[in-house]
DNA sequence: AAACCCGCCGAAACCGTTTTCAGGACGCTA
DNA sequence: TAGCGTCCTGAAAACGGTTTCGGCGGGTTT
């Protein structure tokens, strides 16, 4: 039975016992001679050294964070089907655990609660140390519950509830940074072409926009912010809309590098030269659509992987009895390219 | 003592053990309640399961595992830094497990070898029972080795040893079902536009697309396929190239959707009209790309969840024992829009 | 030579679960 | 009332590690 069986099985890994009768020794001593324990004799450990390379052993983690109380996982539950927050954020949270230090269970809820709670239940059993939630969007979630056994942090989209830690990039700076930008650069007629005005994400970026312009003493071009939805589609029939309206523009904010798209395509179109008569800026930074723009598009990096750190550095103090509530906002990057002029 | 740390440590979750007593059985009888065994009066298995119920008892997925051997994870190890590939890899996997059986551990080698050393040890450490290696491009890549004590599935970048599993995106058939498309349609001055030569895509994709040229009796125009980069601007330097040198060109089938996008702005530019006049065709059908282009942009789907499903698929079948070695290729599915003519 | 210390090793307990198996309670028949 | 079978229940072993602690052997001190 066994000889038939051991044909195309695969041998189960190697286990420290394996280690420690090879070294002719006992577990316990292998135990500590591999981890570097004191009071080991240096020819000892040499040996279990040796038969454990020899078979390659690899210590079974499960076994030792039953013992220990903590796993080294994480759950990171997202509902971003793109990955376009969750793949830099987990980036961020590997870099922040240290390299192998923690592995990271990720699960797709594909924004149904159902499936969420699911997989909630699958990570709580597998004892992850922490959970990571992404949102889809910027706009608040619900809470999965304050009596959590794990802490958990909100990534992209806050909690509704207060008690719970939430870290979201700060739109509304990020609005104010562009606005900034585009007046620095000598721009004094700016208009604002957004996204749906049901996202707070849109809503955020024209607050902070709208203060920076009251800042600096001008007033919105085209007498509001437009808001359609997150297309290039929206982008060129807005663009259409406020050329007609504002002669003399000069400079055009776009909620999204994808909207801009469309903007810069109808200012080519019109022959409209792009900086020198009107500046074009986006939000998000994404690479693909911003580099090969024409001219390349100047953008607001969300941060993605600076807020993935520091998402899973507060599950980090949190396990270390550091916990802490609310929401932090974490700033935006302005990255200029061709269609901003530079300098002043 | 005890007192002073209650204040902010958190419970630890429940034990079996805990059930037992406030069910006032043993942990033997509380496991059988909650499993279904047989032999349990139905009393008791009330009484513990709303003991259960009472204090959220999750069982430890860890402790279970280490005695069957078998943890219900995989490793899914990508190059992939956008998370274009991965993440409809990952779903696919997901629903292949069928929900909540397996979960999924995501690591990001970021094309470093180190690194991803690294990540199978720890992969190999947590035991996980299956490993699904993504790779950045559609090249082959090195093996992991053939002694992994795992199941391991190359998806995306097949292996160089063809003693590996290997599931990847048929782009042979890609390219040709594009040129089919367009003949089908009536085009018959076709040039091809593509990426980088280096990269196994580029040249699978023409391949393709010269056999199905050669079948319809028809000639490549422009008397090569232009490779260049992966970028918009390729795209539109290649495309003006094209155009100047065949007159009466009819359809460009381009490598990506990125570069199509180059093409489309040029032919735009130009005053050409697309489709009636000349055709334009991408690869990926990156919906980011197609969906805002003028017109929307027909292109390939390389079916990643699909793909990724029969990747988790293949996992489970060594699982079983049901190896399977060798390369894999995947059918790629045509997505037809407003940049090429619908019908004959 | 007795007492003592110190370095090294291993038996045993433990973590949380499943499974096997021995045995207790109970009802039925002879 | 003894004997038997049927249900239940729980003690114990197992999984793969880590840690505690007792003990053994050898060298140094009085």
């Amino acid at each position: 039975m066994s000889g038939i069986e051991s044909a195309n099985a695969r041998p189960r890994a190697a286990t420290l016992r394996d280690v420690a009768t090879l070294a002719g020794v006992s577990v316990a001593t292998a135990s500590k001679a591999l981890n570097g324990r004191a009071n080991v004799h240096p020819d000892t450990r040499r040996r279990v050294t040796e038969a454990a390379e020899r078979i390659s052993f690899t210590p079974n983690t499960l076994a030792q964070a039953i013992l220990a109380g903590q796993t080294g996982t994480v759950g990171l539950l997202t509902n971003d089907l793109e990955g376009r927050f969750s793949l830099p954020i987990l980036m961020g949270a590997e870099d922040a655990f240290g390299a192998g230090k923690m592995s990271v269970f990720l699960c797709d809820a594909r924004d149904d609660a159902i499936r969420e709670q699911h997989h909630i239940r699958a990570l709580l059993g597998r004892r992850v140390d922490g959970l990571i939630v992404v949102g889809s969007n910027t706009d608040p979630r619900a809470t999965l519950g304050l009596d959590l056994p794990v802490p958990t942090v909100y990534a992209y989209a806050p909690s509704t509830d207060e008690q719970d830690c939430s870290v979201v990039p700060d739109n509304v700076h990020a609005g104010t940074l562009a606005i900034e930008h585009l007046v620095a650069t000598g721009k004094r007629r700016i208009g604002h072409i957004s996204g749906d005005v049901r996202y707070a994400a849109a809503r955020d970026r024209a607050t902070g926009a709208l203060a920076a312009l009251e800042a600096a003493g001008l007033e919105l071009a085209g007498d509001r912010v437009r808001f359609g939805d997150w297309t290039e589609a929206w982008g060129r029939a807005a663009t259409h809309s406020l050329l007609d309206q504002v002669s003399d523009l000069d400079a055009i904010l776009c909620g999204s590098d994808l909207i801009a798209r469309g903007t810069l395509d109808v200012l080519r179109d019109r022959g409209i030269d792009v900086p020198a008569r009107v500046s074009v800026m986006g939000f998000d930074n994404w690479e693909i659509l911003t580099s090969g723009a024409r001219p390349p598009l100047t953008s607001i990096d969300m941060n993605f992987e600076t807020l993935g750190r520091r998402a899973a550095q507060r599950v980090f103090d949190a396990l270390d009895g550091k916990s802490t509530v609310g929401v932090e906002l974490m700033p935006c990057r302005l990255v200029v390219r061709g269609s901003t002029a530079q300098g002043a």
